[in-house]
DNA sequence: GTGGTGTAG
DNA sequence: GGTTCTACACCAC
């Protein structure tokens, strides 16, 4: 997140830093954990999470081996090839585990922001000072650190930071207790008096451990991260200009005058990444609350037609919808991002366009999702050409839907969706044989060091043992593991998977949204989408069950529309469907003659032939083209002639809903 | 509100 | 360094 690390932004809600106590809470190989909980056989082999071509994340054992996050397929199962895959590429099951994380976290303590799907800041100061406030007199003296403390240093019980410290580390050591015990998750954390510093100390000790930062050590912590861009809150793209500035570590970058860095960066910037190399940071924990959007994208190596635009946006949109439907509240805005094959080969930056959801279709993001993907299809495909002209080649290699400015539902209970699937009387997905999982995470013990032992090398049922200090702990569900019967509600790795090893959607989506716009290849040939208008659509059989939003009369076709798709249902109510006559030739009406006589002759002649071809065939019933003997002027695809983009001005030109043509009706 | 950019995991 | 699939914040407009 971007203002993660942001300083003093948003007005600190604590005491002046120094006092505060923050934890870093991330859970280990997270995707991989997940995967290993839905399917325990999985425990003890070498695990990876692959999305596309690439294993995204893996277990401890798969490490061992060599593989790496991000490595590619090839290279992975190279290096390991014993190495189970499992599909990634569905964050459901991680999004709904990474929800129940978070909100058990939130019961034991108010103030929990997220960081991506497997990182939580905690600012747990109050939960430290009552524990302060319930010690005996004298009682500091017994005071102990639970897990590692960063560099072995002594806690010094007269100092109230440190002491303060030291709880802290005991409240995490049980907040991971409880997750573990509850939802099966083992986790590292870092304890220290800021989110920065939280952040960097949690990964010293990995996995299952916790490490404390004793303010002392802060410098030290930082200088041994080495360069510059591991520094939380310094991005590539800023460290690239560090380093052009000649700043590589952040050694470098505290030597570096304050004037010619806020010259080179400016001051703002300057002075953020000042301060986040001195290990200031300010900004509190924001508790988070549900999601500001939700998106879903794929990406692939070529995506260069409308038609097969509006196939991958099929692919889309029915689990973006549901995943809508299950958060309770309304999106107001839809954005559509592509990423452009550039010439070098290398991906372009994405480039977006978004637009207002138009007010008569909000109702049925609670009502009837399924009917939305006609209509917010056609908006998709509307910003898709505010982008390219889909008349020329174009290459894509990324698609993403979001949906955002989500407010909540007039007559719902409430935004809560969201996290409400986490809770309820048993989690989605838990453990079996706590004692054996924990060989996955078990790692270097933390034995050691001054740490409590790893409560999961513990013999079934023993308590870890009581310290002096210890202040009575979070009541927690599951201490002694999951009863049976809860584990038996757990889903199997069949049901899941599929049989096959590999992902499913989880969440199975509703009959009526499985394939609501026929778009897939086989069922929805290429010619399926080059028909007249939207006239046609009920002869598409697999959209059986799908109601267009408004399918516009025939009469309205109109030529520039010739082979406009389903989706691309521009409602033409108010343009003439009279043609109009310019320098002596007869051109559709919603051209704009100036433009059209612009054009070179052959292309000029090329629209008119195509139009006549359109307005010959607009009375007649659609019919396939026959393979190979399509004529040249009705391909590729009608979304593409080149008409739409002779309109006249203020037609399908410029911003928002009216902009579109998807006005209030 | 929109669109680009940067950051994060 | 960029691959993936998100999510958020900032800022100029």
């Amino acid at each position: 997140m971007g203002a993660a690390f942001a300083v003093g932004g948003g007005g600190s809600r604590r005491p002046p830093a120094g006092s505060s106590v923050i934890a870093h809470l991330d859970l280990d190989c997270f995707y991989a954990q997940v995967e290993m909980l839905r399917a325990p056989e999985l425990r003890g082999k070498a695990l990876g999470v692959k999305q596309k071509s690439l294993v995204v994340t893996c277990n401890y054992e798969a490490r061992r081996h060599g593989v790496k996050k991000l490595m590619s397929l090839k290279e992975a199962v190279e290096k390991c090839p014993h190495l189970v895959l499992v599909n990634g590429e569905d964050l459901t099951p991680y999004r709904e585990m990474s929800y129940k994380v978070t909100e058990l976290l939130r019961e034991h303590c108010p103030l929990v922001e997220r960081l991506g799907l497997d990182e939580n800041f905690l600012d747990i100061t109050d939960v430290v000072e009552q524990r302060v406030g319930r010690l005996q007199p004298g009682g500091w003296a017994g005071i102990r650190v639970s897990g590692h403390v960063y560099k072995d240093q002594a806690i010094n019980v007269q100092d109230p930071t440190h002491r303060k410290l030291a709880i802290g580390s005991q409240v995490m050591e049980e907040l991971r207790e409880c997750l573990y015990s509850t939802l099966g998750l083992s986790s590292s954390a870092g304890v220290a008096t800021t989110k920065l510093l939280a952040k960097v100390v949690s990964g010293t000790f990995k996995p299952n451990q916790q490490t404390l930062l004793l303010p002392h050590s802060t410098q030290e912590l930082l200088r041994s991260l080495g360069p510059i861009r591991k520094v939380p809150g310094i991005g590539s793209r800023t460290a690239e200009r560090l380093e052009a500035l000649g700043v590589k570590t952040v050694v470098d970058l505290q030597r570096f005058p304050s004037a010619a860095l806020e010259k080179e960066l400016g001051i703002a910037l300057a002075q953020r990444i000042r301060k986040l190399g001195s290990g200031q940071d300010e900004a509190p924990v924001t508790p988070s609350g549900p999601p500001q959007s939700i998106s879903d994208e794929d990406s692939f190596r070529k995506c260069s037609s409308e038609a097969e635009v509006q196939e991958k946006l099929g692919m889309l949109l029915p689990s973006l919808l549901e995943r809508i439907r299950q958060d309770g509240r309304q999106p107001r805005t839809i954005r559509l991002s592509i990423r452009r094959l550039s010439s070098s080969g290398k991906g372009f930056p994405r480039e977006c366009r978004q637009c207002p959801i138009p007010p008569h279709l909000l109702p049925k993001f609670g009502t009837d999702p399924g009917s939305l993907l006609s209509p917010l299809g056609s908006i998709l495909m509307k910003l898709l050409r505010k982008m390219i002209p889909t008349a020329l080649p174009f290459h894509l290699t990324l698609l993403s839907v979001c949906f955002s400015n989500l407010r909540a539902l007039p007559t719902a209970k409430g935004s809560i969706g969201f996290y409400l699937q986490g809770k309820g009387p048993a989690p989605a997905a838990g453990q079996g044989g706590r004692g054996k999982e924990a060989a996955d995470f078990q790692g270097k013990g933390s034995a050691s060091c001054g740490g409590i032992p790893n409560r999961r090398k513990l013999p079934e049922g023993e308590e870890s043992p009581r310290r002096d200090g210890d202040i009575p702990s979070f009541p927690c569900i599951a201490q002694e593991g999951l009863p049976e019967a809860l584990e038996q509600e757990l889903p199997s790795r069949a049901e899941f998977h599929g049989g096959n090893g590999l992902a499913q959607p989880s969440v199975p989506l509703p009959k009526e949204i499985e394939n609501p716009m026929g778009l897939s290849s086989a069922a929805h040939p290429a010619g399926c989408s080059n028909r007249v208008g939207a006239t046609q659509a009920s002869e598409c059989p697999s959209r059986t069950g799908v109601r267009m939003e408004k399918e516009p009369p025939e009469a309205e076709i109109i030529p520039t529309r010739i082979c406009a798709s389903r989706w691309d249902t521009e409602a033409p109510a108010t343009a003439s469907v009279e043609p109009t006559c310019s320098k002596g030739v007869v051109i559709p009406p919603d051209v704009d003659p100036e433009t059209f006589h612009e054009l070179p002759a052959d292309v000029q002649l090329e629209l008119l032939a195509q139009w006549k071809s359109g307005s010959q065939q607009r009375d007649k019933p659609w019919r396939k083209p026959k393979a190979g003997k399509r004529r040249r002027l009705e391909a590729p695809c009608g979304s593409n002639s080149l008409w739409r983009y002779l309109k006249p001005r203020g037609e399908g030109v410029g911003r928002g809903d009216a902009a579109l043509g998807m006005g209030p009706e």
